[in-house]
DNA sequence: ACTTTAAACGGACTTCGGTCCGGTTGGACC
DNA sequence: GGTCCAACCGGACCGAAGTCCGTTTAAAGT
């Protein structure tokens, strides 16, 4: 990971100055040359193969090079690392939820009220998140990464804005913070699977929580 | 990683039932032979000093065994894996903390009222980060991890038990873990270092935080 | 002191992430 | 079509984590 810019998952999102109003999916990718783009798909869907066959957790960058029918070498220029990978793969699945929550149908998408909205979102996340759990754990080797994540910057963005748009008091980006933080998968995973917690708890919890850091007294 | 009980770093702290009132700090150790326990010490002072002069991010298990005298074996048996060496360095340095909390003068100790005492745990606590973030940050490799280490499930338990000695409504459980991510490590460091935000602010955000989740109506 | 055994030891070995660099090629511009 | 170069490719190579197993030893019992 030396070269000058290695173009990695993909930028957007989050742009611009803090007070970019209008959010936009992480897909937009930097325009590769025709046989890299080829390649990057190839990788992409020998990954998700082996991945379904051997868990996330055993996949290996030389296996997947194998089966993609390309050299390692391919592999870290266009993902960086590891981690680099498994990101793109999670982004690609994420498209389905981010779509829900910037333009899908109320309560989740923007023809409901704020509050309602954030409401909706929490049981959203949190299955979203167990269902690919494997994947997302995975791919969290170094813990400030997420910050760094374009998906996770637009749900940061999301939260916070609809706090705001709910009337919100406080320090709405520490709020925010707060709030995912509450459907973070790992201490979703761990509160489960790990110590049998019903998952209604966990989304009541989040409930609980909007309510208190919402209020606008 | 293959020993019947490795036993790593220590237990204790909350052993038995959840409802185990008296917290111990997290010292005490299976009683090592003596080679072992001497090798133990040696190790852990080789890994510090070699931490001081190269970054945690650069410590070598191999270095370790090596400035210690020992076989690379050794530190495996022992410490199970590089985490738990880390973990290891970690617990010695969070005995402080734990001390000044479990058993200090108030306003973080006993003797003080539930929710002072929580007010003040929160900028203890990330000061504390803040001085070993390297080290904690280094030894977060698996995020499931955390919520096994010993140290940390101290920290829950002692907010948990404060938020209902000071007559917080709702689930408790979820609500310390809420309160102790608002003060995580790489949160705040993220906040601070990447994102400029005053310590301070990050502070006061723990206590209007706690202000909300105490509420006993 | 002697035996015994579970525990500890060490270092060769395997595996995998990540780097390097010489060779190749897409595609822009003439 | 020809030239040119930035971007791409691949696989040898390196460093470090973690495993394995034959050898050594602390220490408990007799």
């Amino acid at each position: 990971m030396t070269g000058p810019i290695p173009p990695l998952v993909t930028t957007s999102g989050t742009q611009g100055g803090p007070t970019d109003l209008t959010l936009t999916p992480t897909g937009e990718r930097p325009a590769l040359r025709a046989d890299a783009a080829r390649n990057r798909t190839r990788l992409l869907e020998a990954a998700s193969h082996l991945m379904s066959e051997c868990g996330a957790a055993n996949l290996t960058m030389e296996a997947v090079a194998t089966a993609a029918g390309v050299g390692k070498g391919t592999v870290f220029r266009r993902f960086g690392d590891r981690t680099g990978l498994l990101i793109a793969l999670l982004d690609h699945r994420e498209q389905q939820l981010q779509a829900a929550f910037l333009s899908g149908p109320p309560p989740l998408g923007p023809d409901a009220p704020a509050l309602e909205r954030l409401h909706a979102f929490g049981p959203a996340l949190i299955r979203h998140e167990r269902d690919h759990h494997e994947l997302i754990l995975a791919a969290r080797t170094d813990p400030l990464r997420n910050y760094t994540v374009p998906a996770n910057r637009l749900r940061h963005t999301h939260v916070k804005l609809l706090l705001r748009q709910a009337g919100a008091k406080g320090d709405t980006d520490l709020l925010a913070h707060t709030l995912l933080a509450a459907a973070d998968t790992a201490l979703v995973h761990h509160l489960t699977v790990e110590r049998g917690m019903p998952l209604d708890r966990v989304e009541a919890g989040w409930h609980e929580l909007l309510d208190r850091l919402a209020r606008t007294s």
